[in-house]
DNA sequence: CTATATTTACTAATATAATTAGAAAAAACT
DNA sequence: AGTTTTTTCTAATTATATTAGTAAATATAG
C-alpha cells in the first residue's frame, strides 16, 4: 500500500488554476475549429505542454468533453435564471425562455453544440452528466405545472413545455447553421421569434387578456 | 501522355456495381454504429478488402460522405414528393412537409443526419452537393408563394415556410435524441405534430373556411 | 482460346491521433 | 539542504486516412 495523503493546498490550487486553464484553452479550440476538432495534441501544443501531461489533469479526452458538458447545463442554467429576473409576467416568460436558448447558444457555441446537439462522435455524457443535465431541464416542466392554470389551452404542461423547446430548437439550429453571425432577433430565423411568439399566444392565450 | 480512351460499358457496370455495394455498406456501418463512425479500414472490412482499394471507386472518405450527401438530398425530394400526391389540399400539405421530415428521418438516419446535422467533423459538401441541396429546399419556396395567397396572414411566404422549416427540424430533433424507436405520431414529441399543425391553422387560417 | 492491355486489389510506407509506462525534472515540504 | 510528492517528459502501442508502387485479376483483340 502507498501513503495516500490528500494534497497540500498550494498543490491543490495549481491543480485547480492548471485545470481551468486547459478547460479554456479546449474552449478556445472548440469555438475556433468545430467542437470535433479538439484534439490533445492540439491542446497541448497551445499550452505549451506535451499531450501526456494532460492526462496529469483529465483521464481521457472524454472527461474534458464531459466536464465542459456539465459547465454548459450550468451556465445555460445561470443564463435563463438571469434573464428571468427582468420577467414581467407570463408573456416575457415565454419570450426569455426562446430568445434565451437562442442567446445562450451564440454566446456559447462551444457548449451549447456539446450539450443540445452531438458534435462528437463517441461521446456520450456520463450518468452524472446526464442527471445533471435532466435536473436543469425538469425545472422547466416545474414551472410548466404553474404556467398552464393561466392559460387557455388544452394542452397539458408537458405538452405546452415541450413544444417550446423544440421551436425553440429548431430556429436555433437553423439559426447556427445558416446566419451564426447575426444576433438574437436578426436575420431569416433569428426574426422569426416574435412571429412564433404571437402564434404561441394567438394559440394559448393568457386568461382574462382581451382577444 | 498516357492513352485515355473511355471504359468499356461492362468495365463502367462493374465499376457501378461495386460503388453503389461500397455505399450500402458504408450507409449500414452510419445506421449501425453512427454516422461519424464510419472508417475505410471498417468499411473494407465489411466488404472482404483492404482498405487502399476503396480508393480506387472514392477519393477520400470526404467523397463517400458527399456522394450521400447528395442521394439524402434526392431521396427527400422524392420522398416528400411521393406523400403529396395524397395530399387534399392545403391544410394536408402542410401536415405532409412536417410528419414526411419527420418519416424521412426515422426511415433513413444515416442520410437524415448527414443532410441536417453536422455529425461528421471535417466534413464540407462539395460546392456542387450545396447546389443541390438548396436547389430541392428552394422548391418549397417556390411553392409557398402559391401557398400564401389563399392564407389568411400578414406573414410573407419566406416567413412561413422557414417557421415551418425551424418547427419541423425542432420537432425531428428532439424525436430522434429522445425517442428515435417510436414512429411519427407516437412519442413525446412525435405527437405534438397534430398540436403543431392545429396552432399553426389557427395562426394562419384558409381563407373562406370557418374560423 | 491465348496474348496483351487495362482495371482492380494488394502490400508497404507515411503521417497523425489517443493513450500508457516509466524515467527525468520540477516543486513542495521538513 | 535533503527528501518526498507532483508534474512533465520521452518512448512505445494501437488505430486511423492516405499514397506509391506492385501483383493479381479481368476484359479485349486477334
Amino acid at each position: 500500500m502507498k501513503k495516500s495523503k490528500l494534497p497540500s493546498p498550494r498543490v491543490q490550487r495549481n491543480r485547480e488554476v492548471a485545470t481551468q486553464s486547459i478547460l479554456n484553452a479546449a474552449r478556445a479550440i472548440m469555438r475556433e475549429e468545430g467542437v470535433a476538432a479538439l484534439s490533445m495534441q492540439g491542446l497541448a501544443r497551445r499550452m505549451d505542454m506535451r499531450a501526456p501531461s494532460l492526462y496529469n489533469y483529465f483521464s481521457s479526452k472524454a472527461e474534458i468533453y464531459d466536464t465542459l458538458f456539465r459547465l454548459g447545463f450550468t451556465l445555460f442554467d445561470a443564463h435563463i435564471r438571469e434573464l428571468m429576473k427582468t420577467s414581467a409576467g407570463l408573456r416575457d416568460e415565454l419570450r426569455i425562455n426562446i430568445e434565451g436558448y437562442m442567446s445562450f447558444a451564440l454566446e456559447n457555441p462551444d457548449l451549447y453544440q456539446l450539450c443540445f446537439e452531438r458534435p462528437v462522435p463517441g461521446f456520450v455524457p456520463s450518468k452524472e452528466s446526464l442527471a445533471l443535465s435532466f435536473g436543469i431541464l425538469d425545472q422547466s416542466y416545474q414551472r410548466a405545472a404553474q404556467f398552464k392554470k393561466q392559460l387557455n389551452t388544452k394542452l397539458t404542461g408537458q405538452q405546452i413545455v415541450d413544444t417550446v423547446i423544440a421551436i425553440a430548437h429548431g430556429l436555433t439550429a437553423m439559426h447556427l447553421s445558416n446566419e451564426p453571425h447575426l444576433p438574437v432577433g436578426q436575420g431569416r430565423f433569428g426574426s422569426l421569434i416574435p412571429v412564433v411568439l404571437s402564434i404561441l399566444e394567438q394559440a394559448m392565450p393568457i386568461k382574462g387578456e382581451s382577444k
